[in-house]
RNA sequence: CGGGGUGUAGCGUAGCCCGGUUAGCGCGCCUGCUUUGGGAGCAGGAGGUCGCAGGUUCGAAUCCUGCCACCCCGACCA
C-alpha cells in the first residue's frame, strides 16, 4: 500500500469577519425565496421547503452561502449545460480546463480587475494541519505557511491570460476560442440560494483575436447565443443591452447583458459577454506578429453564465403548485402515474403503463413510469407538479378498459382523456405547445410590467409600487445614475440593443438625452 | 462592518414579557389495519445538549452578562 500525498489546506478568508460556520440553517432564506416565488401563498415556507427539499433541487451546506445541488436540480443544469456546450461548439469554441488556484501575483496585474474582485476572494495561506499539542483537535500548522498565497479563482481571466501568452505568437494562432466549465468562489457580502452563492458552477469563455472588430463581433455573437438559449430553451424572454460604466465587469471596456424579469417585477442579470479590449493582453504581455510583420497586443473577450440560470428558471415560471419547467429543459418530460387497487389490478396497470412508457421513450421523449407502491396517486400528482414535469399521464382500470389515458399539462393544469392509440404524436406536439405557451406567458407578463415614463414622480411611483422595467431618459452621467439608485434603489439594467434614438430630457436632471434606458430593481 | 430582528425535534412553530409538573402543537418519519381516479383514515410509536458559555436562584427555554450563528436594510454581486 502506498500513501498518496495529502495536502491540507487552510482557507483563510480575506474578509476576516466572515468565518466559516459549523452548521448553517438557511430556512429563513428559503422563506424569502418562497415569498419571491409565490407572493400569494400563505404557507409559502412549507411550500418552498417541499420544493427545495422534497423535489430535491438544492439545499444549504456547512459553508456559509454554499449549496448542494441535488440530483433533480443538477439534472436541469446538465440539460442546460449540454445545450449551451453544443451552441459554443457550433460557434467554433473548444473546451479546456485551467487551475482552481491562482497565485496572488497574477491577480494584481490588471488594476481595475483586482479592484473589482479583491474584496471577495478566498485565500489559501497554509498547506498543512497538525494535532494541537496543547489539547484536543486539529490546528493549522504555522510552519506550513505558503511563500505566496493562492487565490481561489473568482473568475479565471488572470491564469488564462498568463497561459495564452505562451500559446500565441502569430496571427496564425488566432483567433483562440476557448471555453471552460468550472466552479468559482466569490465571498459575497450577502448570498441568496441559487442567485448568489459563495461557490457556483458556470462556464467562462475566453477568446483572443487579431483585431478589435473581430473581438467586438465575438462579444456580440456570444450575448446573442445566450439570448437565444434563454428564449428558446428556458422559455424566458430577455432584453439584450449594454451595461453602463458603473455596472461593467471589472477590467472590461464594454459589457453586454441579457436581463430577464422575474415574477415579482425585479430584474435578474442572466448572462454577460465582455469586450476586454487589450487590457488583459497588455497586463499579461500577450503579443502576436501580424500578417504585415507588426507586433501587437491581442484583443480579448470573456463571457459566462452560471447556475444562477436555475434560479432564473424557477423564478420566471413557477406558480403556487411548484416548478413549471419548459419541456426542452425538463429532466422528465412525461410521467406516467398508475392508479389501481390490489395486486391483480396493479399487475394489469403496470403492464399497460410499461407498454405506454416504451412507446413514448422510443420517440425520444424523456418519460418516467412511477412504479412506487408506497405512495397514492394523488400524492404523486402533487409531487410531479411540484417538480414541474410538463405532461402527466394517469392510467387506471377505467382507462385500460376503454383504451384511453388521462393527460394533464403542467402549464395550464388542464386534464383531458385521449385514446392510447396515437398518444405519442399528441405528446410530441403538446410538448412544443407547452414550450411556446410558457414563453408567451412570460412575455406577456414582461410586456404588462414594462413602462415608459417622462416624469420623475411617475418614475418613483412605478419603481416603488408596481415594479418592472421602466424605459426612461438618462443624461448619461454616473452622478445621475447613482442619485437615482440612492433615491429609488432602481439601477440601469442596460441600454437596450438597437435602441431607437429619441430626443428627450433626463428623468432626474432634466438635461438633454438621446435615448431611453431600462431602469429596474435588481437581484 | 453600521442599523434592526431571530435562534425551541428533519421542517414550521407555541411557551419567554410575569421563572415552578414529564417543554406543547402541525407537517414529516416508523409499525399495524383499512385505503388507492387529486397531497388518505384510525390506532400506536420514535425523535429535544430549548444556539454556546457563564451568572442570579431552592428551581432557568423564560431573568442578567458575554460570545456565536442566521435573517432583513446598506455597501458588494453572475
Amino acid at each position: 500500500m502506498t500513501y498518496s500525498p495529502i495536502i491540507y489546506l487552510y482557507i483563510f478568508v480575506a474578509c476576516y469577519h466572515y468565518t466559516i460556520c459549523q452548521k448553517a440553517n438557511f430556512i429563513p432564506k428559503i422563506q424569502k425565496m418562497a415569498k419571491v416565488l409565490t407572493k400569494r401563498s400563505e404557507n409559502y415556507a412549507q411550500w418552498y421547503n417541499d420544493l427545495v427539499l422534497k423535489a430535491e433541487l438544492a439545499e444549504s451546506t456547512a459553508v456559509r452561502g454554499s449549496m448542494v445541488i441535488k440530483p433533480y436540480g443538477f439534472a436541469i443544469w446538465e440539460k442546460m449545460q449540454a445545450q449551451l456546450d453544443k451552441m459554443f461548439k457550433d460557434t467554433g469554441h473548444s473546451n479546456a480546463y485551467f487551475p482552481l488556484f491562482i497565485p496572488k501575483s497574477y491577480f494584481s496585474k490588471e488594476a481595475s480587475h483586482v479592484e473589482g474582485f479583491a474584496k471577495e476572494c478566498a485565500v489559501v495561506t497554509h498547506y498543512r494541519l497538525k494535532q494541537d499539542p496543547k489539547g484536543k483537535g486539529i490546528i493549522v500548522d504555522e510552519d506550513a505557511k505558503l511563500e505566496e498565497e493562492l487565490i481561489v479563482r473568482p473568475t479565471s481571466e488572470t491564469i488564462i491570460w498568463d497561459t495564452y501568452r505562451k500559446w500565441i505568437q502569430s496571427y496564425r494562432d488566432l483567433p483562440l476560442l476557448i471555453n471552460q466549465w468550472a466552479n468559482v468562489v466569490r465571498w459575497e457580502m450577502r448570498t441568496r440560494l441559487f442567485l448568489r452563492t459563495s461557490e457556483f458552477l458556470w462556464q467562462e469563455g475566453h477568446t483572443a483575436h487579431a483585431t478589435k472588430d473581430e473581438a467586438i463581433q465575438e462579444t456580440t455573437q456570444m450575448i446573442n447565443v445566450y439570448a437565444e438559449f434563454a428564449r428558446n430553451w428556458m422559455a424566458m424572454p430577455v432584453t439584450i443591452g449594454g451595461k453602463t460604466e458603473t455596472e461593467r465587469f471589472a477590467g472590461a471596456l464594454d459589457t453586454y447583458t441579457i436581463e430577464a424579469m422575474m415574477q415579482d417585477g425585479k430584474a435578474l442579470q442572466c448572462g454577460t459577454s465582455h469586450f476586454l479590449g487589450q487590457n488583459f493582453a497588455k497586463a499579461f504581455d500577450v503579443k502576436f506578429t501580424s500578417k504585415e510583420g507588426k507586433l501587437d497586443h491581442v484583443w480579448a473577450t470573456s463571457w459566462g453564465v452560471s447556475t444562477r440560470l436555475i434560479g432564473a428558471l424557477i423564478m420566471a415560471h413557477s406558480d403556487d403548485n411548484g416548478l413549471v419547467l419548459p419541456p426542452k429543459l425538463a429532466p422528465i418530460q412525461v410521467v406516467i402515474v398508475p392508479i389501481y387497487k390490489g395486486k391483480d389490478e396493479m399487475d394489469k396497470i403496470f403492464e399497460a403503463g410499461d407498454k405506454l412508457r416504451k412507446e413514448i421513450a422510443d420517440a425520444g421523449i424523456l418519460v418516467k413510469f412511477d412504479h412506487r407502491d408506497t405512495h397514492k396517486p394523488g400524492f404523486k400528482f402533487a409531487e410531479y407538479e411540484l417538480k414541474g414535469v410538463p405532461i402527466r399521464l394517469a392510467i387506471g382500470p377505467r382507462d385500460v378498459a376503454n383504451g384511453n389515458v388521462e393527460l394533464a399539462r403542467r402549464d395550464t393544469l388542464e386534464k383531458k382523456i385521449y385514446p392510447q392509440e396515437g398518444i405519442v404524436d399528441v405528446i410530441a406536439n403538446l410538448l412544443d405547445e407547452i414550450q411556446a405557451n410558457i414563453y408567451s406567458k412570460a412575455e406577456n407578463f414582461k410586456k404588462e410590467n414594462t413602462y415608459n415614463t417622462d416624469t420623475w414622480d411617475e418614475f418613483k411611483d412605478i419603481v416603488e409600487n408596481k415594479g418592472g422595467f421602466v424605459y426612461a431618459h438618462w443624461d448619461g452621467t454616473v452622478e445621475t445614475e447613482n442619485k437615482i439608485k440612492e433615491e429609488t434603489k432602481a439601477t440601469i439594467r442596460c441600454i437596450p440593443q438597437d435602441n431607437p434614438l429619441e430626443e428627450g430630457k433626463c428623468i432626474y436632471s432634466g438635461k438633454p438625452s438621446i435615448q431611453r434606458v431600462i431602469f429596474a430593481k435588481a437581484y
